[in-house]
DNA sequence: CTTAATCGTTGACTTTATCAAGAGTTTAAG
DNA sequence: CTTAAACTCTTGATAAAGTCAACGATTAAG
């Protein structure tokens, strides 16, 4: 019972029965790969990708982060984070200063056309979330963000 | 109120309320960079990775993929799934055979080494799942699974 | 039979990931 | 105070992963 002979039946569902669609591991790695090539989409217009927009969003946020705060919380090397932040700041769009307390930090912080273009690119994003989770109630999105946050951040 | 002079907080609690952490598709990424890499060491005395680990699982899943497919259900290029196979091959543990009813297609079976392996392997990932997932209650597990799957293989 | 489409494969190219080392700064030990 | 160790950003080298066009073999359509 394998395949069923005469009916058409497209790759998805044909695995849909397999051990591996049942692993987190897998369906996270799926979802995250559909979602950032659609939120890359989206972000195209704007010369950004999911890269640049978070570093971006953390740079807005108020927080002042360093750029090793920057590399621990996006799960980067802090060596990819300075090609990041050259960009932007190369745009315009964040500054890097130095940290008084610690002159070894660099804080960076956007500026005021960073805000603005993180206003619109905050826009495209949660319009690519939206698509996502088309299938999901109101309350369904907000236990899966519960349910994601407690393993993303787990002590 | 963004920081609390005298007290020390680590990295992460610092930015948990930033609009970022709030996001579905930082939060998948998040997830999964850090499965991933948790998955990565307890596959690496099999040598195998998430990767090849995943090929395998679905050759050893008597669902009889073509290169097409698992291209499709791991959302890889057609031509990322050739090295893979490759190295597989080369290892004895699948084995390529021409598609009878299609002869361009051709299918991925894992031979009895590959699924000697596969066993191995699939509890080398379920562990580390549950490390993963400490913080879930069961009931929560099985939600998560869910939700994910609807998002993962949203129509 | 001819044309168009599909599958695996190759190759070129860009992006991302990993890792070691260096310059400047801070912290800790003596 | 001074010296050594640890930390941050940066650079550079190298490997891995992602993207895309094209080709031979095969199949499907007209």
């Amino acid at each position: 019972m394998a395949t069923k002979p005469g009916t058409t039946m497209n790759t998805i569902d044909r695995f849909l029965s397999s051990e591996l669609a049942g692993e987190i591991e897998f369906l996270t790695a799926r979802t995250r790969s559909l979602g950032s090539a659609r939120a890359n989409k989206l972000l195209e217009p704007l010369d950004l990708k999911v890269r640049s927009y978070s570093v971006l969003s953390l740079a807005c946020s108020g927080l002042a982060p360093t750029q090793r705060e920057l590399a621990e919380f996006l799960s980067l090397d802090p060596s990819q984070i300075v090609p990041l932040v050259d960009q932007l700041e190369g745009r315009g769009l964040v500054e890097r200063t130095a940290d008084p307390n610690d002159r070894r930090s660099k804080v960076i912080t956007g500026t005021t056309s960073g805000e603005q273009l993180y206003t619109k690119a905050r826009k495209a994003t949660a319009e690519g979330e939206a698509v996502a989770m088309t299938n999901l109630s109101k309350a369904e999105q907000e236990t899966l963000r519960d349910l994601l946050s407690r393993i993303a951040f787990r002590d």
